[in-house]
DNA sequence: GTTGCCTTCTAAATCGATACAGTAGGCGCG
DNA sequence: CGCGCCTACTGTATCGATTTAGAAGGCAAC
């Protein structure tokens, strides 16, 4: 049998109580009998309060819940979502709280089931879609959750996110002053959640991530403004964040014709696949081809790439603060975090002429 | 008020278990009764059993433990340790189980409590030195643990492992077979954990991670047979496993002199990055300087890089079921794991005289 | 000497579930 | 009819801790 603080309590001739304050509240009892009682536990074999007994009384389970989907394995190839995990990491840290990754099971009902049983104080909503089934069971648990979205719909939602379509509105608005006209967006994400593979979506309300399609919306309304029509803007549709994905979406455009002269993508991972995509084909980012990314990771800096700052690990630790802390205003509910356009030198003006 | 068990029992008129049954044994009381307090529930906004007092009953936390270190989130940028997390969470998921996070905090005494706080059925200690002050922490639970190095000093420990030195002695030797006698070994993980940067370290038992000290053994053992100074080998210690740390770490071999004709690394990652390095400086792979990674991440195949194939996923997996089922018999709990010398463009011939 | 306060410890209630033994009622069968 | 057995449910102990109210003893002050 496993010791538990009876069998110490026991063994000292000291009640319960006593050694449970031993560990939790050392104020309450003497030093000397402290010292003895840890010296008992040590010899007993007991490595200190049960965590889960004491998460039953305190009614507290010391963790933040993460759904682990595939999306979510594979984003953490990229350094913002590892970053963003940092973050919430950091703020779990000083409230003593683990981070409980979810694996979520393809069946619905299996995936259900999943958030229904994990032992969390609350949930933080990352890389799940909109529709997607284990989300509603979120919320249906009647924990905070915090996401990264400003706009989520869900009134009780708390929120640490950006102005999506502010940022890239600015990006897109670069670019036409540029003289950019012929442009494409590069997109992960994009598809909604159990759509078959090669489903085009160009409108932003279709979109399955909020964030994305808020994105896409930012860009819709920048060159729409510039006089573009959004009809001939390109999207390809990549399957899966990262480099690769990037450079095969970049493929679907740069041996065309009327190649753009200018490639947009949401996330700086993708951006810097189109951007291996254009030196494969003798083009000069910034010259032949301007590009813009998303995040700008550290990668974005050393490449030269024009990207949309946000502040990664800071998104993170105040979605776990949010979390964990939950402001009693509805206002603090809600926290918006700055964004800049950071113009390096992927992006310069439009060539001139046909190519 | 929160609703509990009891509130829907009272409202639905029938006894505690037996809504507890409605929930975890549906087969012990008739559809309609539990079709009536599952809808009772529903009304009442209870979700479902609580996690905690399930695990405190049922005397399963319901969480594999990952201590996570800075260490381990650099190594998120790996995807050899991604995919692994995957392999872990393939077995969590078959389990039911979470895989907690757990922040550690700079702080030994906070470290330690850290580890004792958290509800979980046991630990994988994945990326977590040998003195760490967590570790022992670890151990002192009581709990199922497992590692991924089979020779770890721990008898209680279950592994799931590769011969690290029997890989890295096929790699060496197929490199004194192409003739290379001038070599290098760029590698993160070498440091002491709390040793100041830039200590050298040469000997295998020097080296704070078990796994690496073997992968440097290996290499020794192999130049060593082939009649070469051990001395004469060129360490350089990188600090994180990185691309950009195999840049940095190769710059500094390949610009001396007398140059080596081969590097190896401790993963792919950072061959890779030892690559850049050399294409930066016109050389090329496989024939000016062989390269040899460790892992076999996909990017590897890509690249042309020669490699150390380790199976990533099931690593993680087979860690995972034995943690969640550990084997009855000592024999079975440690599992060795193949690995596979792949040979690509990045290893060839010694160059001929100097240079 | 009594009152009151402080320190140090104890007893009992409680957190929210699950498991197990037990009971009541219905049904088949010789 | 009486026995056994099954189904459907209940009552109670239990998981391992924390918390709160309270008791015992010591000491100072009036």
């Amino acid at each position: 049998m496993k010791p538990t603080l009876q069998t110490v309590a026991d063994a000292v001739g000291v009640s319960r109580s006593t050694v449970s304050n031993a560990y939790g509240r050392p104020d309450q009892l003497s030093p000397e009998l402290r010292e003895r009682i840890l010296t008992a536990a040590r010899e007993l074999g007991y490595a200190g309060p049960n965590p889960t007994a004491r998460s039953l009384r305190r009614g507290r389970a010391g963790a933040i819940g993460v759904l682990f989907t595939d999306v979510l394995s594979y984003a953490f190839r990229d350094p913002f979502a590892v970053r963003f995990l940092q973050g919430l990491s950091l703020a779990a840290e000083r409230h003593q709280t683990g981070l409980l990754l979810i694996p979520v099971p393809d069946d619905p009902e299996a995936a259900r089931a999943a958030v229904r049983n994990a032992a969390v104080d609350g949930f933080c909503v990352f890389c799940v879609a909109e529709g997607h089934p284990a989300r509603q069971a979120i919320f249906e648990r009647g924990l905070p959750v915090v996401g990264t979205e400003l706009l989520a719909g869900d009134p009780e939602m708390l929120a640490a996110g950006i102005d999506e379509a502010a940022a890239t509105r600015a990006a897109g608005m670069h670019l036409t002053a540029l003289g950019h006209r012929r442009v494409a967006i590069v997109a992960d994400m994009l598809h909604p959640a159990i759509s078959p593979l090669g489903t085009v979506v160009r409108e932003p309300s279709d979109v399955s991530y909020l964030g994305e399609s808020e994105r896409l919306r930012g860009y819709q309304q920048a060159w729409r403004k510039a006089g573009l029509d959004w009809d001939e803007v390109t999207i390809v549709n990549v399957r899966g964040n990262s480099r690769e994905a990037g450079v095969e979406g970049a493929a679907q455009v740069l041996d065309r014709r009327d190649r753009p002269t200018a490639l947009v993508a949401f996330s700086d991972v993708i951006a810097l696949g189109t951007m291996d995509a254009l030196r494969a084909r003798g083009l000069r980012a910034g010259r032949d081809v301007s590009v813009i990314g998303f995040d700008d990771i550290p990668q974005a800096a050393e490449a030269g790439l024009t990207t949309v700052r946000q502040p990664a690990t800071e998104k993170g630790r105040i979605a776990g603060e949010l979390l964990l802390d939950p402001p009693a205003t509805a206002e603090g509910r809600r926290v918006a975090l700055p964004t800049e356009l950071i113009v390096r030198a992927s992006t310069g003006p439009a060539p001139d002429g046909r190519n």
